[in-house]
DNA sequence: TAACTATTTAACTAAATGGTTAATTAGTCA
DNA sequence: TGACTAATTAACCATTTAGTTAAATAGTTA
């Protein structure tokens, strides 16, 4: 659960997994929204995959990514839960 | 708001927030549950407070510190909103 | 003032982070 | 097989991070 926190930790990524939420997306889609060398957004890549949150299927040329949407969840409410923020909370409340 | 998930990736300040979600506490008093010298500790306060996590409050020989719970707040809120995560968010959540 | 306590700042270090370019792996297709 | 495309791995580098010990700052108190 560590490991996800760093990840979330750097805006690259956390941008990624944004993209992410829409729908599965190649490495080099992915890439092309960053102004940054394909090594490096693979090295992100990688972050996000060893914290399990995203994970990674191969489709003839390319390989994809999609966003594991429960572990983000579960690393957030642990947070929420730690500090008593849990349901509510935003700044002008529930609103229903 | 980039500091703040900067400053929440590390575990040991985590805790550090996590005690002060109880009260106040002195330099001191944070330090005693840290296996670490009293400048780690400092400088792990730094990051905190300018990351507005945390306020500090010299009160004659020692100096306080206490817990922006606002500022931890928006920041989880802001994540939980770009994944769309809000309210909602238990394990076995509510399948429509 | 001098001694003492609490904390930070300074100077340094090892390891981690985030990027680069060059080389490699994996798959497609003529 | 050979050429091509997509992505990763390797090797390297500069900066940041998280810790250390020693020195400095700030406040209290005799």
């Amino acid at each position: 659960m560590n490991d996800v926190y760093r990840a979330l930790s750097d805006p690259t990524r956390r941008k990624i997994l944004e993209l992410l939420k829409v729908r599965e997306k190649s490495a080099g889609e992915l890439a092309d929204h960053f102004d940054m060398s394909k090594p490096a957004m693979s090295k992100h890549f990688t972050v996000l995959k060893s914290a399990d949150l995203v994970y990674s299927r191969r489709e003839g040329n390319q390989i994809y990514y999609g966003l594991n949407l429960s572990v983000l969840q579960e690393a957030l409410m642990g947070l929420m839960q730690a500090f008593d923020l849990g349901k509510s909370g935003s700044k002008d409340s529930e609103n229903s």
